[in-house]
DNA sequence: TATTGTTATACTCTATAACTATA
DNA sequence: TATAGTTATAGAGTATAACAATA
């Protein structure tokens, strides 16, 4: 992401107008955004989504993970080594071929404070959008994401 | 991208009740989707998006294009090679550093063709919101990138 | 047969630094 | 000094194919 250019762009923007490109470059910037936020962290958003999982359901394997979050099984792979070497998540045995992940100690404090940026990100987030229209955040983006809100 | 999956999750997920995520996830499932209807055109999203730009602004340069796009200047050097070699786009000299981009004839026909895609799937996404809530789309989704709506 | 975890690999996208030519 | 275009390079992110071990 570059920084926001201050002058005002004067030129015509058909683009603006178009809410699937309006919303590739809000998420390209809210994603920089909060992957700032978690630099001190050393953790970049989807390490936060997937701790943010892990202890919601622990014992959770690589592959459910992935398709939670819609990573290949095959990218998890570096992906979890990398928690697992820091001493974020631990694997245990399910059976001969699954490893349920559960966070260490090091990876609940981690999350800890990992959790706080986030919610306050999220919190920052929905304080951009008019008071009126904070309720049709969430369908709205549901609906576009091709979801049923429940 | 993978295909949806189409059993039900009954996983815990406490993120789909995150605006910043689901922002991600639904941008994320909208690029794949509009890359794969812009591939017989062996378009990519930013690419259709530049042209656009080009046909509303001719003779804008590849640094102005990629400060409204939010694309390194650095990268749009082989972007926009690409264009040209590809006889979608030609330079025109506006002084001795800048460069003018103008669409070719080919350009402007491959624009109208990706022009029907992308007004074709931008209405279906917003046929994916409720109708009672598809005034606040555009409203919402600028709020969260952080723009005045106007 | 299908699934888990893994490796290898390639392509796209993004980010930074540095260079030149020009304004 | 600042800007335009370029090159080189590195890091993410994503995609497919293939393999062994296990269910």
């Amino acid at each position: 992401m570059q920084m926001p250019i201050s002058v005002p762009n004067r030129m015509k923007d058909p683009l603006t107008r178009l809410p699937g490109y309006v919303l590739r470059r809000a998420s390209a910037a809210t994603v920089a955004e909060l992957n700032q936020r978690l630099q001190s962290l050393d953790l970049r958003h989807a390490e936060a989504a997937c701790l943010l999982l892990i202890d919601a359901s622990p014992g959770l394997t690589q592959s459910e993970i992935g398709r939670t979050l819609d990573i290949q099984r095959s990218n998890m792979a570096p992906f979890a080594l990398r928690l697992e070497s820091r001493g974020l998540i631990e694997r245990r045995k399910v059976d001969g071929r699954s490893q349920g992940l559960i966070l260490t100690p090091i990876g609940r404090s981690v999350l800890a404070k990992a959790r706080k940026v986030v919610e306050a990100y999220e919190l920052s987030l929905i304080r951009r959008v008019p008071e009126e229209l904070r309720p049709a955040v969430l369908p709205i983006l549901m609906a576009l994401w091709n979801r049923q809100s429940d």
